[in-house]
DNA sequence: AATCGTGGCGCCTTCACTTG
DNA sequence: CAAGTGAAGGCGCCACGATT
């Protein structure tokens, strides 16, 4: 049995349980059907399947066990499920993309520019291990191009995007970093100490993007969407505060507790004549001063 | 020749269920 | 309710054949 067979063993042996808990002999049905299609035998004993068990575990942190009480091997669900979940999300997309020849005629990839995941390890190494880090950085907003000296905290996503959120050395200031904004990494020997009292998701708990102004404190906010958008708006929450206030045949209607920052406005821009911002009334200025001055544009 | 992947064996553990 | 039972997995160990 060669690696890749192995391979493709862990791949059979974690789809069929996550299509729903299975014992030792539904796995084996499962792999002899996948034997006959792919032309091997994938059939194993149990204590074959303890070790591919384990083995899994070590490779993907996918932790499969026992359950005594149903008889079954089912997916542990771990205490960091965004990890969990987006490991297995990789996996579908990585398995999918590995296995079929002359794909590109039936996937249409979004165009983007590198997201910067190639430095991801190498900065995640460096916070784990409070180690320095240099780069050079080109700003989003202007051509400005600068070397920067950072003492790592975390990595923060929005919207596809990685960031580095650190302490800046020149003037000790806690910022946002994007990941693709970022040539010529260098991991330095110099040692920083994490700040005791620093806790990532705390600090990003009422913001909305990556953005956190220090002058701005979180607010109560609360939106109306139509009823279709609504229904996205259910489904995929803007925020880890949304909580919903009504929901019925004419309005869908959610309080939030974020800050204003120019991320938030951005994204209530996106919804367009969707969106009514019943509270706060400041807010609700901004935005309105907005959709004038952009009205202007189209006389 | 050395190493690796695998299955079988034997004994242990776990847990649900039965029995008195 | 405690003790016993059975079914199934867990695991260390070893042999065998394949792979490198």
């Amino acid at each position: 049995m060669s690696k890749k067979e192995v391979i493709n063993r862990y791949s059979l042996i974690i789809n069929r349980i996550r299509k729903s808990p299975a014992t030792l002999k539904d796995i084996n049905n499962y792999l002899e059907r996948e034997s006959e299609i792919q032309g091997y035998d994938f059939r194993i004993s149990k204590r074959t399947l303890k070790r591919d068990l384990e083995d899994i575990f070590s490779l993907y942190k996918i932790d499969i066990q026992y359950d005594f009480s149903t008889k079954v091997y089912r997916i542990v669900s771990q205490d960091e499920p965004d990890l969990n979940n987006r490991m297995l999300e990789a996996f579908d997309t990585f398995n999918a993309l590995n296995q079929t020849e002359g794909i590109s005629r039936f996937i249409h990839f979004e165009k983007r520019r590198p997201n910067g995941t190639e430095n991801f390890h190498g900065i995640l190494h460096a916070i784990q291990n409070s180690k320095m880090i240099k780069y050079i950085y080109h700003k989003y907003w202007n051509d400005e191009i600068s070397t920067r000296l950072i003492a790592p905290y975390g990595l923060k996503e929005f919207k596809n995007r990685w960031y580095v959120i650190g302490k800046d050395e020149k003037d000790g200031e806690v910022k946002t970093f994007g990941l693709d904004r970022i040539t010529q990494l260098e991991i330095t020997a110099k040692k920083f100490n994490y700040p005791s009292g620093f806790d990532l998701n705390e600090r990003f708990a009422n913001c909305f993007g990556i953005i956190n102004p220090k002058d701005l404190k979180p607010e109560k906010i609360v939106l109306s969407f139509d009823v279709e958008q609504g229904k996205y708006i259910k489904s995929f929450p803007l925020h880890s505060s949304q909580q919903v206030l009504k929901d019925n045949a004419q309005e869908f209607q959610i309080s939030l507790n974020v800050l204003t920052s120019f991320d938030f406005i951005m994204e209530i821009l996106s919804y367009g004549d969707r969106v009514k911002i019943i509270q706060p009334k400041g807010l609700r200025n901004e935005i309105r001063n907005i959709y004038m001055r952009a009205l202007e544009n189209f006389r």
